[in-house]
DNA sequence: TATTGTTATACTCTATAACTATA
DNA sequence: TATAGTTATAGAGTATAACAATA
């Protein structure tokens, strides 16, 4: 991966100018670094970040509509149709039609659900600790605030 | 966009867990609010980000090659050249082969481009000013060494 | 009529390998 | 032989509109 010399001589000069400080921008940078961290750490597994995530919140919250959760996670619904089929298929969620409202569904996982995602847990917890992503635990915590006001703002400031 | 009431009467009270303690979580989640900005910024024009930020580094960096370019980025190679490609077939970019390595590319803006830049270029910079994505001048400054850490971690250490 | 979820379509981005032309 | 960039192909994510079933 690392060439032992530098195959692009001038790579250090590139001049980024102000866009280190577009926020935007460097969300973007730094979700690459860290999602490359992601892919490391899960190589030679089947474990998608975004998979991932939809498991653990249908874990969290049994019978959960699709809608809802498509709504949470910022999905649109017609991918998320797609991604609960990958996921039906792969026998780790199953769909419930609930005789009150017949057009929705609602997610729940399997036996072999919950085992895949206990199996993964830890290592999904813990892949963007502090000293794996290079920062410290402070900077970590005021990393995740600062994330969290962006993400939530809408939904924050409603209510 | 915002319905008079809620539509899914739930998705207030769906847990996201500890979730919201994944950097890598979060930074999608937060991109993803921020990114909506951008295309609310944008809308009617045909600026997207990827693009602005490559013609803004051409910019800079005049005859910058096209794998340096790729690198910095950290856009594939196959997939640089379908976007330089575009940017050539908008009159925005030029390529030039330069005669003492004719394998190579090297890339330059248009007038047209150069136009298309000074046009845009505020706003660009300031869809993610403080104010606008709702936080403190202090704490996006904050934000943005962190995730100027988390993108040229690699980089930064190594020399 | 409105809502839930699905299908269909299209475009972007990513990833990989095979290819070319140069070196 | 190795490198720079291209082409081809496939998969994943995103966006939109049209649709069926249900309310």
């Amino acid at each position: 991966m690392n060439a032992p010399f530098p195959t692009g001589v001038e790579d250090d000069s590139v001049d980024l100018g102000a866009l280190t400080g577009s926020v935007g921008f460097m969300l973007r940078m730094a979700q690459v670094a860290v999602y490359d961290q992601f892919f490391r750490e899960f190589a030679n597994t089947d474990v998608r970040p975004g998979e991932f995530s939809v498991l653990w919140v249908i874990a969290m919250n049994p019978d959960l509509r699709q809608g809802t959760l498509a709504r949470t996670l910022n999905i649109k619904p017609a991918h998320m149709t797609k991604l609960v089929q990958r996921l039906v298929r792969e026998g780790l969620v199953k769909r419930i039609v609930p005789p009150e409202d017949r057009r929705s569904v609602r997610l729940a996982l399997t036996d072999k659900g919950r085992i895949h995602l206990n199996r993964h847990r830890s290592t999904f917890l813990h892949v963007h600790d502090a000293e794996r992503i290079g920062l410290t635990d402070a900077e970590t915590t005021q990393l995740l605030g600062l994330l969290q006001k962006l993400a939530f703002k809408d939904t924050s400031s409603c209510r």
